[in-house]
DNA sequence: CTGAAAGCGCTTACAG
DNA sequence: CTGAAAGCGCTTACAG
């Protein structure tokens, strides 16, 4: 491949005029800027290579890295996800950079054999490929985390996990938890179900025992979880009591599978979902079951995803196309060095449709 | 930041040793590396810059490209182009590798200042940065493309343009474009208007004289229109006669202005869309004008986007996600030398459904 | 206004 | 089994 030797020699000038001439090309006169263009072009070269003129430099590569739980599959067919790329790439910056999809499917950090630091280092997205990063729902310590900050990465982080010095961009799922639960309570609900993906990557399904909620490495279902059982302890119930059933997996299918364990077992005149691809699943469970949505049972989701209202999936709204453009802003902003950006934490609201009714 | 050096000085060893200690392990005692591995992370070392380790070795970056035409925003509320993405993810191997969405917004390369080629050179993306790319819909001759082949990038070109040497998936544009008319004229319908996204990435809107579509750079287009004329003229008419309307963008919204022109001055009794968005946009413009789709006004669409079904569109299915999942195919067979793979033609199939009638 | 030289972080053929 | 050295493609401070 030409390099910018070869221009150099073919135009008769040094190496450093061709460079000046593609990044400063006001030190040169017009002239030798246009006779060294002229030969480039002659010769097929394509510009200076981004490889080199960023070793070189320390310079940025141009791409803005994504960090996704999970396989990029998963990515495009979550609704969360999807609208979180929407919002991020509402940045008009991004139309001149590129926007790097990075997928970290080894869900379980413990799994990993090359010890902690090396499982996220051994993706060489992670290894200099971007010039900064939005981090998507990881679990705490995930290795991604040591390595982006073993390397200065500017980054966000969309949800979690909270880390001290990292701007967050989220909302209080504390309190939007114990809202959605309230919502439940306020209809005369007292057999609750809770429905939540999951509370560690280690694929386990079914009933959850308190230590394994409050000890998840996942902060977001943790603090869910956190808010169920203040708002249902302050209506005068005993927390323990009610199953907390975990799915192992995010898609409406399996939590249809987990809904249907939690209905025959516990028969729950509500079910509380961590979100509305979860809740989705009780419909699907319902219908099997033969039971009437919202007569013989209430569901609840949170999101507000785009196939909520078509249901009439009553939800919790949380703006994830925005979460993503308050991210992307940060991160600009830290790229930049334009301001120690803080955290952001965005509104959501209690969405009531037509699943939800009065206890039977 | 900690380098390569810091942890053989620290380790003791050789900076060669600690390169081998992530490379190529098996070349040292396991303690050696037990040694080295422990260092680098007391040191907080992230492991080998992927920046260095590709100029040297010359080697991948681990991330794979996607060429897109216009904004990432665009990219992200196409139907079509998500499709193509979510066919692209699929490929198991993207799990350890990286995707970088690439945006081409500049649509005129003729608009450029820099010359054609240092217009698609500008990009950083394109310089090196990705191990290989997948293009989707540029207009012929886009300076992307030059530089993608003065690079040697190994490419997968999905519709447009067609560029010799260069594996293409696809579909038959001009017989399924053929296929797409011949329904409505069997239906009966004459007064038939074609309503197309764009002939040339300069704006302009309106109705296209034959030498603007004749001679447009963008083949999928260009074919299809190609179609039309074959099976309008088998049809024994005159094509010439055939309003063809440019929407200049790629949006409902834009389409029903374009539409309701179109309906007020030929009053049609069939229009046929290039794409579904534009199919859409005519259901605005019928609304509007009070029309009623289909007794009054005749539509067809093409691709069968998921909006197509809800609305009773009919339609020409093509293949989308197919199409990103046979990229990718490709495209890691021409990385990795096993074979140099062929142009890929994928059928398409007209769906029929309750937007098109027998003529008034 | 231009050119020679150093060095960014890494890998690997080669010598020991 | 290990280490010194060259060089990937580039940028930029410096001397002319």
């Amino acid at each position: 491949m030409v390099n910018m030797k070869d221009v150099a020699r073919a135009a008769g000038v040094s190496q450093a005029a061709v460079s000046y001439a593609y990044s400063q090309p006001a030190k040169l006169s017009e002239n030798q800027v246009r006779h060294i263009m002229k030969t480039a072009d002659r010769l097929g070269y394509a510009g200076p290579n981004i490889i080199g003129s960023s070793l070189r430099s320390g310079g940025r590569t141009g791409a803005i890295g994504v960090m996704l739980m999970d396989t990029l599959q998963y990515a495009f067919t979550d609704a969360s996800t999807k609208s979180l790329l929407e919002g991020i790439v509402r940045s008009r910056r991004l139309n001149a950079l590129a926007l790097t999809l990075i997928p970290l499917p080894h869900g379980d950090p413990a799994r990993s054999q090359d010890g902690p630091r090396n499982a996220g280092a051994a993706h060489a997205a992670l290894r200099g490929l971007v010039d900064g990063a939005i981090v998507h729902s990881l679990p705490d310590n995930h290795p991604a985390l040591l390595t982006l900050r073993a390397r200065n990465m500017p980054m966000v982080i969309v949800d979690a996990p909270a880390l001290p010095g990292v701007p967050l961009v989220g909302i209080r799922d504390r309190e939007a938890a114990s809202a959605q639960l309230r919502h439940v309570l306020e209809l005369g609900h007292q057999r609750i179900g809770i429905l939540v993906e999951r509370l560690r990557p280690d694929g386990q399904r079914g009933r959850a025992n308190r230590s394994r909620w409050t000890n998840s490495p996942e902060r977001v279902v943790r603090e869910r979880i956190e808010g169920y059982r203040i708002a249902y302890e302050e209506a005068g119930y005993h927390f323990d009591a009610v199953p907390i059933i975990e799915v192992g997996a995010f898609d409406p299918h399996s939590a249809a599978q987990a809904a249907t364990e939690l209905i025959n077992g516990d028969h729950p005149t509500a079910i509380v979902a961590t979100s509305d691809a979860m809740a989705i699943g009780v419909f699907e469970a319902a219908k099997t079951l033969d039971l009437d949505i919202p007569t013989d049972l209430s569901v609840i989701g949170f999101d507000d995803a785009p196939e909520a209202a078509p249901l009439g999936l009553t939800t919790i709204r949380q703006p994830m196309v925005e979460k993503g453009e308050h991210a992307a802003a940060i991160l600009f902003d830290l790229i930049d060095g334009t301001q120690t950006s803080d955290c952001m934490i965005l509104p959501t609201e209690l969405i009531i449709r037509s699943s939800t009714a009065a206890a039977p």
